[in-house]
DNA sequence: CTGTTAGCGCGTTCAC
DNA sequence: GTGAACGCGCTAACAG
């Protein structure tokens, strides 16, 4: 900054004023100040201006596994939601590690970061992120809530989610059995749909299929080898509830693998990712609309006061009735 | 700071030695300082750290698109890369849009980032690179090269690529005629798989079908509504060698719709995802190892100096033989 | 081992 | 309109 004023020159804070666009200036010298600078070469140092200024441009996103399409729709929605305002995106995976994850928040807060968008680890427990309360970043958890936690929480009206997939399941397919699978089978979110899902199905009076109910790691690979193995042992029953869209195209891969077909076995996703539609067959799924997930998450941050209720917006869910419920073969 | 070094009645100084850990201070005091530092809720601001030492430590990846599984997975390895090291990534997406593209680099370059990992979108002119050239910061280019832009390239061996599927084609399927798809027309990375394609193609006596020579984005939805026009229209090649694993999928879906099955049509990806062996059929595929990819990205941009040679660093591709292309049914 | 001083690159009064 | 001075939070020289 200093060299362009010298080679104008004019004073440094002319320089300063000029770059930020300031009325003070001329318009002549704003023009010939940012021409001199291009050509020197300068680039604007924004750290040391949100130094003096002590403001912040960067939100951090942290997500268990960036290579889920969830995920990765979900860091499509913030940015749209973050670029107009000039904010960047800082990402990190956890791999589902909760010291990683502790570690890496850290990091984020010695950087900060304008505020940050978390989806826990599975086994993040309120203290974990204790020192995310006492900060005075802005910060919203996102799909996956830790309710002691006291953060405010976006996710999805989960006992309508389970509600749409069972009522589908039952209306139009008329399963005498089913079985809700995915997640680890420790405390953590997929515990309260989990438990609609038994609730609705001993009120309707449909048998849950216990096997189903092990632990997996939450991406399709991992899915498709749980559910192989249960495969093996047990037949199908007419109605697989996946606790996300990964889990479910795993599962998909393993049912083809055992020749039961979606007139067989329904399954129903929960995420609604774009690529649902090209599996084979198509998911169905309900829509939770991770892209606009990630857009109000990004805008909640600063609209908000950060000490609001525990548990904040929903997004409402949405059927969509694709092949894989066995819809198309009826 | 200030006010833990009243606290305990030290400098501010010997606050600043104990917490970067410098052994000049007393064990002891080091013990005192951090426990004193944290009890009062103080959190190290690193961005003012970094003005004063000049050092950086996020380091830019900006992509396409976040939601394509090569995307996601390289991200993975980089961050596995750098974080050792305390760095992070800020990610951005680009959407194949040249214009976001340079104001994302620009807004990167403003925050004085470590480094730069690109891959460009696809109509990335040497031009639009410039700004790259002439900045201080180290820049790699991923996947896509965009040659006159002289700037380090890691990538991996597209006739080694085309080669490995085509002859893999030829030698156990014994095609008559195949056709490569996938990407846009426009000038740019793919014109060099296309040529070797082609030149395979001439060499072996396979027809090379012209019709698949459309452009298509490169995500699985755009790939499996182009393919299916296409099929409208004229019958499946023998063979089709896709140019990315998304784009197989997408083809993958297309093909099923049109009740060709992969002892009709070999349909093999590139890239390496994950999912591959998920899919069904599970895509057969020119290992390029994305996440190795990210994580050597990571490494080069630090190990080496700015200023080398154009074309860097190739991967060695790998056939990975599974069903798509009909191995398993033959 | 500790305290003092200066300055990283920038934004902001407040005089001129 | 312009320039001088000060400070954001921290590190790096020193001298004690």
């Amino acid at each position: 900054m200093q060299d362009v004023a010298n080679a104008l020159g004019v004073s440094l804070s002319t320089v300063s004023l000029a770059l930020s666009g300031n009325d003070v200036v001329a318009p002549a010298t704003r023009a010939r100040v940012r021409d001199e600078a291009n050509r020197l070469g300068y680039v604007y140092n924004r750290s040391a201006a949100n130094l003096r200024t002590r403001s912040r441009d960067v939100v951090g996103l942290v997500v268990p596994d960036i290579t889920n399409p969830f995920a990765a729709e979900a860091a499509l929605g913030l940015q749209d939601a973050l670029m107009p305002d000039g904010r960047m995106v800082a990402l990190a995976n956890t791999r589902e590690r909760v010291d990683t994850q502790t570690s890496i928040v850290q990091a984020l807060l010695e950087q900060r970061i304008a505020g940050l968008v978390l989806i826990p680890a599975l086994d993040t427990s309120a203290a974990d992120l204790a020192l995310l309360r006492r900060s005075d970043t802005p910060v919203i958890l996102m799909n996956r809530n830790v309710s002691e936690s006291q953060l405010p929480f976006l996710g999805t009206d989960d006992e309508r989610v389970i509600r749409l997939a069972v009522d589908h399941l039952r209306d139009v397919h008329h399963v005498t059995s089913a079985a809700y699978f995915g997640g680890l089978q420790a405390a953590g979110p997929q515990k309260a749909r989990k438990a609609h899902f038994r609730s609705l199905m001993q009120q309707y009076g449909i048998q849950d299929v216990a096997i189903w109910d092990v632990p997996s790691a939450p991406n399709a690979l991992a899915a498709y080898e749980a559910a192989r193995e249960i495969l093996r042992t047990a037949p199908a029953p007419a109605a697989l509830v996946c606790h996300s869209d990964s889990i479910a195209i795993g599962v998909l891969r393993a049912l083809n693998e055992a020749h039961v077909d979606p007139s067989e076995c329904s399954v129903i996703g929960i995420d609604g990712i774009v690529d649902g539609v090209v599996t084979v067959p198509s998911l169905t799924t309900i829509d939770v609309f991770p892209s606009d997930m990630g857009a109000m998450a990004g805008r909640l941050l600063f609209t908000q006061s950060a000490n609001q209720p525990a548990s904040g917006p929903l997004v409402t869910p949405a059927l969509r009735i694709r092949e894989s419920c066995g819809c198309a073969s009826d």
